[in-house]
DNA sequence: AGCACGATGCTCT
DNA sequence: GAGCATCGTGCTT
């Protein structure tokens, strides 16, 4: 059962391994509801975070403060601070006790274009911390529910990406993890070979 | 087009 | 006190 664009990913959509989850949100749409208005983007880019043994992963240090939403329900947004002034927004996954989490690395802007482009100042969406910034998502964000538009964030289903226009990679800006976590595959991203019907 | 660097503050040891 | 799941600028090819 395919559900139909443009309804809520529901919390069995996260509730699987994250490497499933980073390879199908590519393709999803990723919705903000701000100050009345709807942003919206194509998620594009993303890299999965897989348990404590993932040296790569915040939770590698275990349950803290900072990484107890990774724990706790799949499909609630793990928002972290990072280098001082950076937001990067994480969709929890996995069975509730089981830290993991896929970053959403990069959007193709969809809806709202005139504000995610003032946010932005013009400039683009390709990066974890540009793409918060351009949606307006901090703090305030951590830990709500991606499957309810309560919270004004959410994720809607959108066109799936067909294997042949993603490219996996390993992940990046991982300067000072150990291999073999270093150069793990877990980096999903649409690349530029999407077929000419493919459209939002 | 690619690399080096500084900004800036939170989290965990 | 060290280390960041980064970005934008400014400089070199």
């Amino acid at each position: 059962m395919i559900p139909p664009v443009g309804s809520i990913l529901s919390p069995e959509f996260y509730n699987r391994p994250t490497l499933r989850v980073a390879r199908e949100l590519l393709g999803m749409r990723l919705v903000r509801a701000l100050d009345g208005i709807r942003l919206a983007g194509i998620i594009t880019e993303t890299e999965a975070y897989v348990g404590e043994q993932d040296l790569g992963c915040h939770a590698k240090a275990g349950r803290t403060g900072r990484t107890a939403v990774m724990y706790g329900t799949a499909g609630h947004a793990y928002v972290y601070f990072t280098y001082g002034m950076h937001w990067m927004l994480n969709a929890v996954t996995e069975a509730e006790g089981f830290p993991g989490a896929v970053l959403l690395r990069a959007i193709q802007p969809l809806d709202g274009l005139e504000v995610i482009s003032a946010n932005r100042q013009g400039r683009d969406t390709n990066g974890p911390a540009k793409l918060t910034q351009a949606l307006g998502i901090q703090k305030d964000s951590n830990n709500c529910n991606l499957c309810s538009s309560s919270a004004g964030l959410w994720i809607e289903m959108g066109y799936p990406i067909p294997d042949e226009s993603v490219t996996i990679g390993p992940r990046v800006g991982l300067y000072t993890v150990p291999e073999p976590w270093k150069s793990k595959p877990w980096r999903f991203r649409v690349n530029s070979s999407l077929p000419k019907s493919w459209s939002g």
